[in-house]
DNA sequence: AACCACTGTCTACTACTGTCGTCAGAGCCT
DNA sequence: AGGCTCTGACGACAGTAGTAGACAGTGGTT
């Protein structure tokens, strides 16, 4: 189940591609080739690696190919990110903390969506924490 | 002073020394690469490379270089960060906060500092950016 | 002087990603 | 049939990161 990584310009063409699957490699090549000054054959390479890395699935419609994301885009942004902070963090999410704390540039929906996020976290604590918690929420 | 960028191993190499500066190649090939079976000439070329890159300084002290970060190692993880967010999640910290939201591996003490960080920035939007941006963007 | 251990530099190979040109085939138009 | 256009598949090349072997210099030992 563990697929490959991901690039960030294959991220952004399959950032592109979920939100308008089924999509047509012509319309990604239209839609997010110019601003990026990007070739139709790059584009087209692009969709191609991520069809092979399990990412996309493609279906014949009209005498062309359509593609759709083949894992919920959620997902793929979660376990890129997770493998950022294992990796690159080296499994610490305190550094993220500190980041949001600094780069006041969160918008009014983040504030609003990170106050949500508190409150939530403030009703369940943490697993290490307490135990009882886990079997509460039958995660154990 | 845009410094390049770091690969994960790179970075890890670069928290090595930070933790343990001034410090010389010699205990980081003997104190790093065992666990992860790197050769000698592996950490010795990506500490070369952090150099050239100018995250690290060094001395030459009885007869050896020792190496010291360049910049806090705070600055630099935030950096990285920073480069995530823009170039990975397209600029946008909610993914960051689906996040943290779903891995619930936070302590009640990085709870407590988040809790902190939403009261701060509900009463203080986005303080040090130039009022006028605010303005522009029809958010005044 | 001859030898040896250690250090630092160089060169190199591989995998991955970003980027693109080109070509063969399908379908359509004249 | 001949020609045009679009599509999809390949091959290719450069840059970077991870990995490491080879080599030359330096200084200590015998």
């Amino acid at each position: 189940m563990e697929k490959p990584a991901l690039g960030d310009q294959e991220l952004e063409v399959l950032r592109f591609i979920a939100e308008r699957a089924p999509v047509a490699a012509r319309d990604v090549v239209e839609g997010f080739g110019p601003d990026r000054h990007l070739a139709r054959s790059t584009i087209l390479t692009v969709i191609e690696r991520l069809r092979k890395k399990g990412y996309l699935t493609r279906r014949r419609r009209d005498g062309v190919y359509h593609y759709s994301p083949r894992v919920p885009q959620q997902e793929v942004v979660q376990s890129v990110i997770r493998e950022f902070v294992d990796k690159t963090l080296g499994g610490s999410v305190s550094p993220l903390m500190a980041y949001l704390v600094k780069t006041r540039s969160l918008s009014r929906q983040e504030i609003t969506e990170l106050e949500e996020l508190v409150a939530d976290l403030k009703e369940s604590p943490t697993p290490e924490e307490d135990p009882l918690a886990l079997f509460e929420r039958g995660e154990a």
